[in-house]
DNA sequence: CATTGATGCCTCGTATTCCTATGCATAGAA
DNA sequence: TTCTATGCATAGGAATACGAGGCATCAATG
């Protein structure tokens, strides 16, 4: 098993409650991890498009300030894997976490 | 920042109680996480080598059971990144369950 | 005795993840 | 008007890990 990138899970996470677009996607996870977490365009987009086309998000037009924006929304596959993600990084977490210390 | 992988830092706790041998800690981290981690040889050899070239372990020959073995030792360099790595593991995996939930 | 499994070290090719740098475009503020 | 924030996207490269292989010894199993 060992470390999988943590983004895809975020992204999916970050879209549980509403559909949302990249940009502010990114700056959720940022916000929300107070600066910790920041990943860049060039990382965040790239992770979206994959997604997609494995069917976790869909994405659609949408139009805010006149301007048109991508809009992503989570999939009932996507909540599936989102579901055993978190597990996932349980587990692992947990497990670096003993052998680290600081339990 | 983001995730860096774990194995170096994993690699460095096992070599603070007593020098060991490339097979014993790749055992090591498997059995304290009770094999959620389970780096592969492919992984481990690799990663230990390039700790060496970093200056953070140091290799010797030693002998058991009538073989040779290829013995590391941590450094004061490698225990100084040690430090700053459980730091940052603290940080980035509080970041993500915070944002997972599961808090 | 021969084969298999565990120990032990190593390298090569590949996949994934992420970064930096870059390009393009618009809107609002200085 | 120029800079900053917003917004989407790709290209090139570094780092991490994996799978598959090679090589060798020793104990147990058959």
């Amino acid at each position: 098993m060992n470390f999988k990138g943590t983004l895809s899970t975020l992204i999916l996470e970050a879209l549980v409650r509403e559909p949302s677009h990249g940009y502010r996607i990114a700056q959720r996870i940022k916000e929300r991890s107070e600066g910790v977490l920041d990943f860049k365009e060039g990382t965040l987009y790239p992770a979206l498009h994959k997604l997609e086309n494995e069917g976790m998000v869909e994405s659609f037009e949408g139009i805010e300030k006149g301007r048109p924006r991508r809009y992503y929304r989570i999939t009932e596959s996507g909540h599936g894997t989102l579901t055993k993600d978190r597990a996932e990084w349980r587990q692992l977490s947990r497990a670096v976490t003993t052998i680290l210390g600081e339990a």
